[in-house]
DNA sequence: AACCAATCGTTACAATCTTCACGATTAAAT
DNA sequence: ATTTAATCGTGAAGATTGTAACGATTGGTT
């Protein structure tokens, strides 16, 4: 299989989900300029990363809305994502109530937790389980990627029992550091360290370009 | 002042943590070997780093964890980050809450709803506020920064009002992106994507390095 | 005192990512 | 039919980021 960077993936999802919003209006042409003020990316870059995937847009007029968004999925949208949620605290519920986490393209399918009290109960159709029974909910759900929202100091844990289930992603909002076999992808979203960096962006520089 | 790049910047921050947790631990010194363990980041990288700010390792023994976190603290903490929030719902909330986002590092001082339901009401010892009191209210608590957390058809509006009352920060949580003006960050916090990309990555990618 | 082993700091190199410059293409206008 | 102007596609240049190699330093050991 090619291979194309995270960076160019990202936006390609970014892409798709413009263009989304664009046929729902009807509209049927779209050129990298549009997209390039509707994103702040540049119209080159929006060229580049699209023909990468191969030629699809058409001089003078721009490119089809449709024809561009089934092209770019056809790409990067294997199937639906499945995934399961550790820990449903405050930000877990969050995720758990989320629709846009309830869609043909992302699905949460089961979520654990420690706490008795949680266990057997739903949110919003999505059921809570206890943590010995995270191998036979993973394998009966089809699993494909895990979502950490526990504290810090139980995630290196869980994100072992994660990959003995055998799941190969990692989402992990704790503010920690996770050790995993090679094979398995991990992205930290460090909530704390985006608001820290930023305040030291604007203190920093004074002159900057859009996001 | 001298510039770092946002990379090197983000990780600082997490050098900064780490060494926290090692100096409430008593632990005098830590190695660039030692901090690539805990990080997953390379040993070469931290040292690199380190070394952007200025020379304080010492060969043989490493770092002193209590004067390496000041001296990366006195270049990337200017002082207590303070932020306000707009969206009180199921992702507001779960900010609000987090303990973290009440330190001396971070503080969220005001949190502002549309829904006059919620106006009033306090959350974790931060008052909910009506959006005719945004201006005011940023100004009197010396708010730095904002975060988006309403939903996204509202986000544009929010964020014009969020520079017009002179932040020049925004962590924006909507699946939207913002249109500020030159001077303004944004860090676009955008979850499906991320789902979507790791996704995209285990299935793409069979041999992978670490996270 | 001399040596050794661990560790930092730095310069050179490599890889990745973005921007630039410009030719190719095509719809519309005349 | 020719011209024109808008737009795409892309190789080359440039910028940024990460990696490697290795000398410099120093605490400990013999
Ligand atoms: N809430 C936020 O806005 C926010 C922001 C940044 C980072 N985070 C991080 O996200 C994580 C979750 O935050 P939160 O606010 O939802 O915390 P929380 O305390 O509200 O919820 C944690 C949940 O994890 C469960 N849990 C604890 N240990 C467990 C274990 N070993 N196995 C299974 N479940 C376990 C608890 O029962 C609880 O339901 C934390 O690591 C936090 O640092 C949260
Ligand atoms: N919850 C999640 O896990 C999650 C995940 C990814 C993205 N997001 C995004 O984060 C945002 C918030 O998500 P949520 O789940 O908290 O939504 P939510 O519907 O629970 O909360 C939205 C809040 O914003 C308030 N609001 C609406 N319009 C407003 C306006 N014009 N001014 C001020 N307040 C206004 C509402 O009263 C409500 O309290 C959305 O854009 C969502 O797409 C959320």
């Amino acid at each position: 299989m090619k291979k194309f960077s995270n960076k160019t993936i990202a936006r390609a999802f970014l892409y798709i989900r413009i263009l989304d919003d664009r046929i729902q209006n009807k509209q049927k042409y779209i050129s990298s300029q549009e997209l390039s003020d509707i994103s702040g990316l540049t119209d080159v870059q929006i060229r580049k990363d699209i023909s990468l995937f191969g030629k699809v847009g058409k001089p003078r007029v721009g490119y089809d809305t449709k024809e561009l968004r089934g092209f770019l999925e056809a790409f990067v949208l294997k199937s639906t994502v499945r995934a399961v949620l550790f820990g449903v605290g405050n930000l877990g519920q969050a995720i758990l109530k989320y629709p846009g986490f309830q869609t043909e393209k992302i699905k949460i399918v089961a979520a654990f937790d420690k706490d008795s009290r949680k266990v057997g109960k739903k949110i919003n159709g999505v059921a809570i389980y206890a943590m010995k029974d995270v191998s036979r909910v993973i394998h009966r759900s089809r699993a494909q990627i895990a979502i950490i929202a526990t504290p810090s100091e139980a995630s290196q844990e869980i994100a072992g029992i994660i990959t003995k289930s055998g799941l190969k992603g990692i989402i992990n909002f704790a503010p920690s550091s996770l050790v995993v076999p090679k094979g398995v992808s991990v992205r930290n979203i460090d909530l704390s360290i985006e608001f820290l960096s930023l305040f030291y962006d604007i203190h920093s520089s004074r002159k900057r370009r859009k996001s």
